[in-house]
Order: structure tokens, then C-alpha cells, then sequence
DNA sequence: TATGAATGAGTGTTCATTCAT
DNA sequence: CATGAATGAACACTCATTCAT
């Protein structure tokens, strides 16, 4: 009301329920799974019916994506300089938030539905996973200008050493395990060393 | 008569189509998905009526379990005593392996399940996480036995800094990526140094 | 705009579909029994896709149910006052409905499932033979409150005498025998006549 | 052992597992109805395998058709000379068989699946109905012999009115009424009185 | 003879999608 | 736009029956 921009004829598509469906199917996708989930459930959870999810997207993979579209990764803590204490932050903010949203599960689902509907998995590490690790890269570079880590260390390799004992901690079932944020730190840091061995 | 061997008597069940329907499973599981796949796909892949799997397996969870179950980590190579190289060659066998098996995929579905058929990534970890982690803690033992690291550093979260990178980096999209084992065992060499820092 | 009376958003649903879905159901439930029936041969008898049967009743007990409580015993003929004539005309209705609908089978039907679907033999009870036995126990009442029969009498054990003969016929093979109505009212009237014995 | 009657070369078949199969089959006729129960639920209770039951009768129908075969009216009480006692005490007895053995469902199973497989009912009227109907109507005839009911009463009927009461209680939900088989001897015999009416 | 393996047909039910209002 | 009806394909699982030992 009061918005004066050409928009096609006819009722509106109420953004409340295209945000209300997004959301339900991201949860849907998060707790059951791709191939376990039901657009029944999502209408149901969403309050609308099943042809409202249909008129907006054609397919159940295009809802999906669309889903996972929408995912962002939430505002990073803000640098404080000190480089062991802004990749600690980042890290716990990383497992926290995977925690939260039930991150593996979904992270399982992409990962399992790579061969059948890639764009999920794309779309994942595009919203995701990327921007975060080129937090870390941030502050990993900004260490190397000042000299704290060896200038030849290669940044792509030490952010999967600071992300990957995560996920190897979760497939041994060793999730959750406090400190790992900093050991991981104390490693990289310990290991590019500016003084080398 | 005399002979008083036990053999069950009627027709015995057929080893090869045991063999089949496990294989043609996890091929389909890892390929599909667990919810993706159907008895029918494992029944026509492994030339048997959809009845014989379910004479041997009760439910599609029991089938699927036992296909997990059946999968056994490749024997590891011998240990050289050379701790960086053995280190290096059990990361890249783990590597092998997993690109061999579709093994993300694998590991994505039993993530993904996690919720509905907890018995998936409880096996994969029993018959593959483990055992793969456990090789890799005795090479480090003997290390910080023959005192090349560290005596306090904690072996499990070593074991997950080796590993982690490789799936870090798959997540990344940056998987094959030559070198990351090399890499990893470098790091943590170097983290762990006896010389401390 | 304006209109405000009730109207269901949507597709109406068909009223011919559930006619012809239950209408079929109760016709193979008599002829076929009800774990003998299938919903396949429902859909095709009413020229309905499955899902559609699906849509209205859950499950197959649901829709049978449904079917057997649409049974309703037909409009009784009007009391004409004279107890034999009244008590006669019942009873020939009975047999007539009962053969009209293959009913033996039905009940049939209802008596095997009653340890796995009692709702089955109590909508059968009381949406047929409990009102039947109603008008044959008011035609009665109104006898005795005419002095025509003892006042003592037991008037459900009257009724059960004269519905009797029909079923211990059907099981003896004497179905369909000419004039058992008759027979009947002749002998509980003589029985219960007022001027006792 | 010790038999010397000619016999077919070979094992001979047991005839504790046919009597087992046998008697599995018809319990489990009466308690789950033709089509829910199956040939491996007898095989279980009979403690044989579904191959043996089939090396006996060829199909399930034959299988139960020669179980309700095997079905015999136990022994009826001996007359003692006194109609009423007498035609009392032979429908105690056989409201007393069919609570024992399930009969109402055995009964309902034999009705439903009339159209499907005749001779189900056929055996239950040969090996049951029929000779108790014998029984009563020989009493019946006795008492008419010596003149305490009218000679043109018709048998046939007077026995429908005997068991009649039993099968519409049941299907009115009034079974286990006491003094039913009373109520009934007591109506007939009223109404057959020698003195007429 | 008796067993257990093997099978093809069939079950009720679910679901993504299309259709009519 | 939004809804609920309708559908066809698919699913896991069961069963009477036949086959091989």
C-alpha cells in the first residue's frame, strides 16, 4: 500500500509466505533430509497449501535451492587484531552456529543428494562455507603482514586446517569437545611460525 | 549315516547372491542416497527377486546396515618407522579410499540420516573412522615414544588435524587437491615439535 | 465481494466419486470379503485413481467403515395394526435386503474381522439389525399393550425367535425356504398367546 | 516298525505333523479368517516347514478344506427321555462348542468366503450343522411319537426355531444371554402344543 | 520325505505434480 | 493469487507357491 511501482496486474504474491515457506523447508531440509522431507510438511508448516509452493517454484529441488539460496552466513565478530583470538572467535562462531541449525544433517544432505542435485552443494559452500573461510584468510594475511606467520605459508591450506578438525571431530564422534577451537589455533600459529624451525 | 557333520538341511542359501545384493547396496547407497535408492534398484543390480533380500534382511534399514557393516578400511601399509612418511601414506590411503567408494556421498547419507537411522554413521564410524584414526595414534605414540613430539600433546586432537584438512577442503571444493596430506603431516610435526616453541 | 455466505476455497470435492467409491466398496466387500478386496479393485470399480480413495478415508479400515455406515436399512413398510400381517412384512423385508445386498457375506465379513475390526460387526449391528429389531419390538409392545400376548413376555427374546429362523436356516442350506416368515410369527405368537398354557 | 502292510517305498509321512498341521490350521482359521492368516503362521505353530504343508495339499484352500473336514460334532449327551431336558441340554452344548472353539468367527469366515471357496461352508454344514440338526429333530420326532407336539408340525422348522435365537443374540450383541436355549425349547413347545391353539 | 531358498504377483500407502474452481 | 481435488508412479513389504538340495 503506498508503493507506486509497476508491479504486474492481479493480487500481489505475499513475500510473507514465500518467507515463511523458505524457512520451513530449510528446517524440513535440516531435520529430515532431501529425499525425507514432504512439500506436504512444508505447506503445512508454512500455513499454506501445496500448489502456493508449486506457483512459486516448479520442482521440489527448485524449492530447495532456493532454500538454501536464502541461507546467510550471520555477521562474523567483529577483528580485534589479535590474530589467535579473532580465528578462536571465528571457529566457535563456525561450530555454534552449526550446532544451531542443525548444520551436519544438512551438510550430510548436500553432500548426499551431489550426485543427483549438485546445486545444493554449490549453493552451500558459495553461502557458506567460502565466505567463512575467507574470513580466516583475512586474518590469516593480515598476520603475515605483520610478520607473525612465515610469508611462504600457503593461506588455503592453513584455513582447512583450522576448519577441518571440526568435522573430523564429528565423524568420530568426538563433537562438541571444548577447546578445539584453540588447539586447532596453537596448531596453525605453532606450525607457519615466522621463526620456522 | 556316520556322518554327523552339521549341515542344515534343504537348499543352501546362496553365498554369491549374499555377496551381490551387498555390494549392488552400498553401491546404490552411496551413489543415490539412502531414502533415493529402492530394494527394486538393489534387486535388479544384483540379478535377485526383491523377496531373496528380503528373505536375508528383514527391512531396508537392516539390508543397508549390514552393507555398511560389510565395508572393512583396506589393509593399511606397513609401518616404515619413518613417522612423517607413515603418516603421509595412511592420509593418502584414506583418500584413496574414499574417492574409490563415493565415499562423501557415503558419508553425506549417513550424516543426513543421522536422525532417522542412527545405526548408518554409528557403523561407518566403528568400521572406518576408528580403525583409520587408531592407526594413525599408534604412529604418533611411537613418535612421542621415540620423543619426535611433544610428550603432553593430546594424541585424539592431533589425529583430527591430520585428518580434518581433507575434509575441509572437500567441503571448499577444493578436494584432490595434491599435497594436503604432506601438508597436514607437516603441520602437525611442526606444532608438536619436541622443541616446543 | 459482498458474498460472505461459506464456500470452501478450491476444487469442490466430487459427491459422484464418493458415491461410486463407496457404493463399490460395500458391493466388493459383500462379494470379495474385506482382506480379499483390494483398494486397486475399489479405484477401478469406481473409475478412480487410488489416491483419490486416499483422500478421503486414511486407511482401508477407514473407508470400509465408511462404506458399511452408509448401509442403511431401507424404509420399513407402514404398520398396518394387525400384528401378524405387521411382524410378516419385517420379517420378509429382512430376508429380501439380506439377499438384495449377497448380505450373508457381508455379515460374513464382519463376523471373521470382529477380533481385528469390531468396528466393522458394531456399524453392521447398529445401522441394521438394531433398528430392525426396534420395529419388530414396538409391533410386539403394541400387541401386548393390546392384550394379544402375555404381558410377561421377554420382548428381545421374542425378537431374536422370530429373526432366528432365517440365519439357522441359511447355515442348515434351507436359504430362501417359502414361508419361514410366517412359520415364525405362527409359532412365537402361539407361544406368547395371552391365554397362556 | 512291526507294520508289514504294503506301503509306498520311501520315508512314510508322518502323521503326528499332518494331525499338527491340521490342528494349526483350523485354530488359526477360527482366529485370524482365511485370507489374514498364512500358510507360514500354520507351518510356525505346527512346527514343520511351509514345503511339508504343501507336499500334503496342493493350495491353501485345500489345505483348510480338508482342515474343517477333520472337524467332528463332539458327542452329543445321551437322551434322557425328557424332550425339554433333552433339546435344552443338546443347545447348551452347542452354544458352549462355538464360544469354545471361536466358532462365530470360523462361522463368518466360512460365509465370507462362500462365493470365493463354496466348499468351506459345504464342510461346515456336513460336519457340524447337520448333525446337530439331526440330533434335535430326532428328539423332536420322539416327542412326537408320543404325542406331546402336534404331528403336522414341520420338523425342519421347529429346529431353525431351536438354534435360530443363538446366531440373532449374537448378531444383536446379546451373546451369553442366559436361559436362551430354555426361552427357546420353552417357545416351541408352546407353540407345537398337541392341543392346538 | 523334508527342508530352506527363491520367486512373481500383489498389498496398502505416500508423494510430487497437475487440474479445476 | 490461492486453494483443494485428482492422479500416476513409486515404495517397502507379504504371501502362496515352486525349486534345488
Amino acid at each position: 500500500m503506498g508503493d507506486t511501482e509497476t508491479r504486474s496486474a492481479g493480487r500481489p504474491r505475499s513475500t510473507e509466505k514465500d518467507a515463511a515457506i523458505l524457512r520451513a523447508a530449510l528446517e524440513l531440509l535440516a531435520s529430515h533430509g532431501y529425499t525425507r522431507m514432504s512439500l506436504s510438511q512444508v505447506a503445512a508448516a508454512a500455513q499454506v497449501s501445496k500448489s502456493t509452493i508449486h506457483l512459486r517454484w516448479k520442482t521440489k529441488a527448485d524449492l530447495l535451492t532456493a532454500a538454501l539460496a536464502a541461507v546467510r552466513m550471520a555477521d562474523a565478530p567483529p577483528p580485534s587484531g589479535d590474530t589467535r583470538a579473532d580465528l578462536t572467535a571465528i571457529l566457535e562462531d563456525f561450530a555454534a552456529t552449526v550446532e544451531r541449525v542443525n548444520g551436519m544433517a544438512l551438510i550430510g544432505t548436500c553432500l548426499a543428494e551431489e550426485a543427483h542435485t549438485p546445486e545444493l552443494l554449490a549453493l552451500l559452500r558459495e553461502r557458506t562455507v567460502l565466505p567463512r573461510r575467507a574470513l580466516l584468510r583475512q586474518v590469516l594475511e593480515q598476520a603475515r603482514d605483520r610478520g607473525e606467520i612465515r610469508p611462504d605459508a600457503d593461506p588455503e591450506a592453513a584455513v582447512s586446517a583450522l576448519l577441518g578438525p571440526f568435522y573430523a571431530d564429528y565423524m568420530a564422534g568426538r563433537s562438541g569437545r571444548t577447546g578445539w577451537a584453540g588447539d586447532a589455533v596453537d596448531l596453525v600459529l605453532a606450525g607457519l611460525d615466522a621463526a620456522g624451525r
